[in-house]
DNA sequence: AAATTAACATACGACTGTGTTTGTATAATT
DNA sequence: AATTATACAAACACAGTCGTATGTTAATTT
């Protein structure tokens, strides 16, 4: 019963999505390729049509959210120094935002984090590494940029400065994501976010008073 | 062949080893009681002589660190208001060295990290829940100490440092953890704790000078 | 000394998941 | 219109894995 390309192309999706709420709720080894043609509505033969195994299934699944994944790197560094600050704050600020509002983001992420790296998953630890390394050197940038026009409080460097909001972030999301989201991730995190930075800026000179 | 009371307990004590390591490798769900009876050099047999099943046997695992995983809770609340920011630091310095130095319960914790909790590991993290709700609770308590006393900087409540410092904790952890080892966690861990709690610390008040 | 029991090893049956092969109906091609 | 390639479903063969049942040996008990 031959289906028309777009209908192939539509129970092509339908497996991928299957296979991200499976994979979500019973952990991608513990999680069969049969479970997930049943939850697609197939059998598995239309994955293994589709897919070559569940490895590639899991690549090409990830594949479908890596590139906005790489939304997350801070790519305004044209603005002027004294804004270099506000604009990593409200840029990680909208990530929460965007993560506490796209359910499809936070079982990948949550998929992801819980998933344990054998040697065929290795091509995906070596993406998020690089993409990790990215931001970091893009933040590193950014915070010096600010810090030498004089923005970055002499208690911090660019360096240490980066680490902390990189862990405060992702202490933050793991927490939430591995540990049932308890609390509001886009309000508490930016109040967080709102303190970090505020110990980033310097102290305000004294205006000189009685 | 029966062995002796002792040398039992010695395969028992043995086989969790091999467990930890097997399950830190393979990750729980993909490794097999053989796996794990092949590394501590015995049989399934001995395995289920000991243990009902493979949840009971990560249950056990879980236990032989549990409690000494409950030594992170900062318990000196008896300090004067002035050092208990420094005592906090330190404590949490001090949890880093010890988690550097310790390769077993850098395995655990890895493990924990990364095992997807289907219903029969339930209570593992039920309790590593209620771990982390006393910690913060005395973590609220000891910051609120100091801030009642004048030590904690305006930027910040007592609430908001706690979720900072364990953010900053956990997402420094996570991504040692799980990403690799690639720094000194212990080193970059302290530095970054001690600017965090520089901020934490209420700017000097200006001396009056010319 | 005989019987029992603890501490395993070995063997067995059942089931699960995987990859492949085969069947098949239908769209696309010629 | 006949052929072919596509998009699957159904069936098969096979390796793991699990739990259990049974065997075996040595320590303990009686």
């Amino acid at each position: 019963m031959r289906r028309t390309k777009a209908e192939a192309e539509e129970t092509r999706s339908s497996i991928l999505h299957a296979a991200e709420r499976v994979f979500f709720e019973k952990g991608v080894s513990n999680a069969s390729l049969d479970d997930v043609a049943k939850a697609a509505g197939v059998t598995r033969g239309a994955i293994y049509w589709h897919f070559s195994n569940k490895t590639d299934l899991f690549l090409e699944l990830y594949n479908t959210v890596s590139l906005p994944l790489e939304d997350m790197v801070v790519r305004d560094t044209e603005q002027p120094a004294s804004e270099v600050l506000g604009v990593i704050e409200a840029s990680a600020g909208n990530w929460l935002d965007d993560l506490a509002a796209d359910e499809h983001r936070q079982r990948i992420f949550t998929i992801l984090l819980r998933c344990p790296y054998d040697e065929d998953l290795m091509p995906v630890l070596d993406k998020q590494r690089e993409v990790d390394d990215r931001h970091t050197v893009m933040l590193d940038n950014a915070f010096d940029r600010a810090r030498n026009e004089g923005f970055l409080s002499g208690n911090w460097t660019p360096q240490s400065a980066t680490k902390a909001l990189r862990w405060m972030m992702e202490g933050l999301c793991s927490e939430w994501l591995l540990f049932g989201r308890r609390f509001d991730l886009a309000a508490e995190g930016k109040e967080g976010l709102k303190r970090l930075f505020d110990s980033f800026r310097p102290a305000p000179v004294a205006i000189a008073s009685a």
